[in-house]
DNA sequence: GATGAATGAGCATTCATTCAT
DNA sequence: GATGAATGAATGCTCATTCAT
């Protein structure tokens, strides 16, 4: 599995709100979630540290009073935006992948996946990929754990046949940040132009040192 | 050559000064080397944010004018104190490079000077490898430039016989970047404590596309 | 009388109220008498000035709706605490006055149920020494009422044979003053320990001056 | 003494400051004294809780960042003022005691200057006795050291002849708490109309324990 | 009638930059 | 030329009060 499932947020199950209340709590989860929504491109455009409350709460049109009751300040907020594109990610990749696909197949399309869903939304993975790198020590404990999650699902790749296995252990940190820095670099100079070229690319870097060069052709050629 | 010589900040050539108003400039000129070398402790310490203007005189021992009269601004001061640690850099790694050494000769002696000088000064280290990051747009611009520099050079290995020459034209990018990383992440954490044991594990990253497990084994023996 | 009889809430007497509406309005008093009961102690753990009407409302157990319909704002909500502390303690100490007790009696039965309230009730007591300094000009109205009311009665002393006529005006407002501070400096340190050391001491200070040492050891002893 | 000697600011002693400095150094400690003392009428007028910083900025004609030079903080710069008070009155009255004065003559020069001086500064005076209580934990243990210290040299007076000598031991804590009340009482309803009326009341409230009413009414009229 | 989500004015504080000395 | 006192705009955040449900 290339993610593990994501923790689903607490369903509202408390049986004792009416339906009255039920219908408040539900409006404002909306109303979060739709601020959450358009957060995303507040925080991508102006960056971490330029955005201000004030740009927080005119771009996700919600009160001061709001922010700070959905939210315990800033980097509380950013962590939120991080959470929410990082999870929409992960279902896109997740959907992305065949049923009972093996490690070569998962990590081809899962490469494949990220790769478009960066390119199609460029505000989500600039977040995610360049600003949660000032957004704080929360926001950069996910960044790593996120890195830290991609690294463990390639060292699974180990047990292929034929594959390299005196690789040092902080072999694939290394591979998983060189993917990161590939996406970044074209997400910091706009945004992802050719998903089509890139992604190929990208999954020879992860497969090659497993299944070699011919077995990482064969695997990409076979998702195209 | 791993890097190209560094530009020379324009020298004191103007015929007219004086021998009053050279002194003068020299010392000047002085006092700000002295701050500067001082500076990075400060800016590695406190992180390119949270390091304040106050923060830079009192540990650049300089005052306020003088401050103003070295640098724009907090900014500017950043990417003087970069270029520094990173000449010096430049300087420290060339010297560790024996003359008319080949390429992977000069890759493997690159690499480990490399690391033995993030290990030796991990402040200046963290500086240009962490808080590069955040130091504003002309500091990531010099980093990006840093990194492809290195990246260049590494690509002159594809001309290596039996290299592999048909890699994506980014592949160099994304081991520099993975490089970076290795590095980073040691310093993020404190300091590289075992440089001896990291350099190696590095210059097979480098070299192992271009010269093969075997041929990269070899070059790296050659000059422990 | 060591205090007049406290103005009452205008009793519900209104005819017209039916019998539902009656009872509807008689357990919002209930609710209103409990909440205030219990923001004695949100006031006096917290202070007047850092209590915020979240907390009031979180501690008093009552909607914040509750809240604005009963009181016109945190200022008044307080007065009313003042109100009924000050009305309890009134109670308690007419109770504990003999009837027809004479002055002297009085005053001496009326200083130990004080100082015996405020050791048995010490949140009420500070709220009443201290936070009405800080709670508003209203509240501060209440308290010097309080120690004019208390002053009014030690000058009933002066009657007494053989008391000193001819004492300035403002004599009794400085004596109250002073065993206010007596209770509120214990008070502020915790609550007070030694009840029964307190009240004679205090009892002294009060009969002194118009029945003199002797008299005053006397009535004191015939009330221990 | 009814007043230990007041500690004095450390003088301008360091003799590397030269001419430039010093006269600069000068002007800074001018600029903070005279908004000090442009800030007791701001305290005073607005209360300690309802006084901003921008209304000291505005009333002590001083810029936002001198204020945070000179003070750390709201509180901090009440503190200074209610000291900068403390010490004007202290050295007001300490120089209409005559030299040598016994007790009795002390305290009865102490407590005509003492109320001559809220007379003529009532604002001060307000700041001292009334704000004080509500200027945070550091000016209310200024106000208590400052009572406290009165107290005991009241206690001073135990030792004149004839004194009752089993007064208790907060007895004097007592006296002043009702001395103060009385000039605060008075303050809080606007300033103190008769100061000549009220010295000789309070003076005979401090002397008649120890000296009995004879030897007060005589002390009294020895400095009327 | 009762509720509590939504509001936004107001606050204390920081810090890069200027300019009189 | 060198200094550092002075400036004030900008920021993150709190909390009393309202009003739609």
């Amino acid at each position: 599995m290339l993610f593990p499932v994501a923790d689903m947020p607490p369903a509202l199950t408390r049986e004792s709100v009416d339906r009255g209340q039920l219908s408040r709590k539900v409006r404002g989860e909306e109303r979060r979630a739709r601020a959450l929504e358009r957060l995303v491109d507040v925080f991508a455009k102006r960056g971490y540290q330029a955005a201000t409350v004030d740009h927080l709460i005119a771009g996700g049109q919600i009160s001061m009073g709001s922010f700070y009751k959905d939210f315990e300040g800033k980097e509380d907020c950013f962590v939120a935006v991080y959470d929410l594109v990082e999870a929409e990610a992960r279902e896109r990749i997740a959907a992305a992948v065949p049923a009972q696909a093996d490690w070569a197949a998962t990590a081809t399309c899962g490469v494949r996946a990220a790769v478009e869903y960066a390119a199609g939304r460029p505000m989500a993975a600039r977040l995610v990929l360049l600003e949660a790198q000032t957004g704080g020590e929360r926001a950069l404990g996910r960044y790593d754990a996120t890195l830290k999650a991609l690294a463990a699902f390639l060292r699974e790749g180990r047990s292929q046949a034929g594959a390299a296995e005196d690789l040092p252990a902080s072999f694939e940190d290394a591979t998983v940040s060189g993917l990161a820095w590939l996406l970044q670099s074209r997400l910091a100079a706009g945004r992802i132009e050719d998903p089509g070229e890139l992604w190929p690319l990208m999954a020879r870097m992860v497969l090659e040192p497993y299944l070699g060069a011919t077995g990482a052709e064969k695997a990409i050629r076979a998702h195209s």
